[in-house]
DNA sequence: TTTTGAGTTGTTCGA
DNA sequence: GTCGAACAACTCAAA
């Protein structure tokens, strides 16, 4: 690695004796907030007068143990695109590098009188330790770094127990963020902003590599519509149509019930702020606030848990007796379980890129507790599949599914994905979309075709085994070895 | 320090 | 078909 810090920036300095004629500058280091509206570290960067330079970098060294899966990637691409748009409706360019993010903005201030390093925070434990040593590093050169709460109405210290540590149960944790100052208004849209009368180098776009070289992401194009104006239609839509009937509705995964807002506010397109100042006040605002309240709590839990994304909250569930079974995994991800709610919430997955909350905690429960297989395998498919994966919002989760996280389910909290299925999708139209095998099977046989009479099936053009799995695990006998293992837990 | 009430999302069984 | 209880015990948060 080359070594970057005060001396080679003297160094450099030196040689050019140009530099302090240079206009000065602030970068603005985009990361997980790409957006001009609401955005901290761009407000910072235009106050401090200085010419703004956004940069985004794309450091392999960022996340070495979560790195973005395919359809973040995916995402991450269209939505710097977008950016990119955006800024240049301002005059602006994104200076896009790639490269360790110390050595990217040392390399920068090498070229242009660096004055500022503005950003806004991020909380998973690898960034943390890596912005402070960047922050350090900066402060050393006498290159002011400032970072900002961007993503989050509370900073995770802000909120606290009476004896001042952190909440491990949502309940209270909620009643204290309602019961604190409300989170600041988000600040509006930039217009102006100083550019630079030169710009520095930037890679193409194209050349970070970001979209998938097999081309599966059609289905991905046609669901979403990643950057700020998509963020802002969704959550317009939500308002105006959704938002009032979302207690009733959000458990029905046919349905365009909820927010869908989640890949937007991962990648801060639209700020926890923006959502909460729009919604606040509108009648029943109330439950769909509280989700958003869910995101804060996750992210609180990960501040104060850092080794939660790996390691079980309750310390007792490292000697579960998960049962790791390629075969059996294999089968969950790719929706072949038998079981037609779990398949259909796995290719809707797979397809789009994300799934409703309702299947997610069904096919969560189905993996850990029907399968018995570790969570831990479950949240690095999601991780690699969602485009709204976010290490906060996974971890939390896929530890509340398994029953190892703070505030988990009982342990006797084992959904039944066929009652959850007749539940949830009754007129099996969420299934009929995902599994169109099943699709001539009627309301009540689709929820389980194996149960089926041979001439429905037979009618229906479904062989079992042949056009759709036999379900690999019987419900019942799953049931009771889950019930069984969970026990185990509690005798030694 | 002690006490008390509560804790996202469910299922099954028996009356 | 509907309804309530049982399914554990523990930890958390606040009084």
């Amino acid at each position: 690695m080359q070594a970057v810090g005060c001396a080679t920036l003297i160094e450099m300095s030196a040689s050019v004796p140009a530099q302090k004629e240079k206009q000065p500058t602030a970068i603005v280091w985009f990361r997980k907030d790409l957006r001009l509206a609401d955005n901290p570290a761009l407000c910072a960067a235009i106050a401090s007068g200085a010419a703004v330079l956004p940069v985004y970098i794309l450091d392999p060294e960022e996340s070495l143990h979560w790195p973005m899966g395919g359809a973040s990637l995916w995402w991450l691409h269209h939505s710097l695109a977008q950016l990119q748009t955006s800024l240049a409706e301002r005059g602006l360019r994104l200076v896009l590098r790639k490269g360790t993010a110390k050595e990217v903005l040392f390399a920068l201030a090498n070229e242009v009188n660096l004055q500022h390093v503005f950003w806004n925070r991020q909380y998973e434990p690898e960034c943390i330790a890596r912005d402070k040593q960047i922050k350090t590093a900066l402060q050393e050169c006498g290159i002011a770094a400032e970072s900002f709460n961007g993503s989050l109405l509370f900073e995770p210290w802000e909120i606290r127990t009476g004896e001042g540590n952190p909440y491990k149960v949502f309940t209270p944790y909620s009643r204290a963020c309602l019961a604190a100052p409300p989170p600041e208004k988000p600040q509006p849209d930039v217009k102006v902003v100083p550019s630079p009368k030169g710009w520095p180098q930037s890679l193409p776009l194209d050349s970070l590599e970001l979209l998938p070289k097999l081309n599966w992401a059609d289905r991905l194009q046609e669901t979403w519509m990643p950057g700020e104006i998509g963020a802002w239609k969704h959550l317009r839509a939500f308002r105006l149509k959704k938002l009032s009937g979302y207690p009733e509705h959000r458990d029905y995964p046919a349905e365009v019930s909820t927010s869908r807002l989640s890949p937007h506010l991962h990648f801060g397109e639209i700020s926890a702020r923006q959502v909460w100042n729009e919604l606040q006040g509108q009648q029943d605002a109330a439950p769909y606030l509280r989700q958003i309240l869910w995101r804060e709590f996750a992210h609180h839990m990960l501040y104060y848990f850092p080794t939660t994304p790996t390691d079980p909250f309750r310390a007792e569930f490292r000697k579960f007796p998960w049962k790791m079974d390629a075969a059996r995994l294999k089968a969950w991800t790719r929706g072949e379980t038998g079981y037609p709610l779990v398949d259909a919430g796995m290719r809707e997955l797979w397809h789009t890129g994300w799934m409703h909350n309702r299947v997610r905690m069904v096919v969560a429960s189905f993996l850990v507790k029907h399968l018995l297989l570790p969570w831990q395998e479950g949240a690095l498919w999601f991780w690699d599949t969602l485009v709204d994966a976010d290490l906060a919002n996974n971890t939390f989760g896929w530890q509340w599914a398994a029953g190892c996280g703070a505030d988990a389910a009982p342990y006797f909290r084992i959904f039944n994905p066929i009652l959850q299925s007749r539940k949830f999708d009754a007129a099996g139209e969420y299934i009929r979309r995902w599994v169109p095998e099943l699709r001539a099977l009627d309301n009540n046989a689709i929820h389980a075709p194996w149960l089926a009479t041979v001439i429905a099936l037979k009618g229906a053009g479904v062989t079992l085994g042949k056009h759709y799995p036999r379900p690999i695990v019987d419900h019942a006998t799953a049931r009771a070895a889950a019930l069984a293992a969970f026990a185990s837990l509690r005798e030694k």
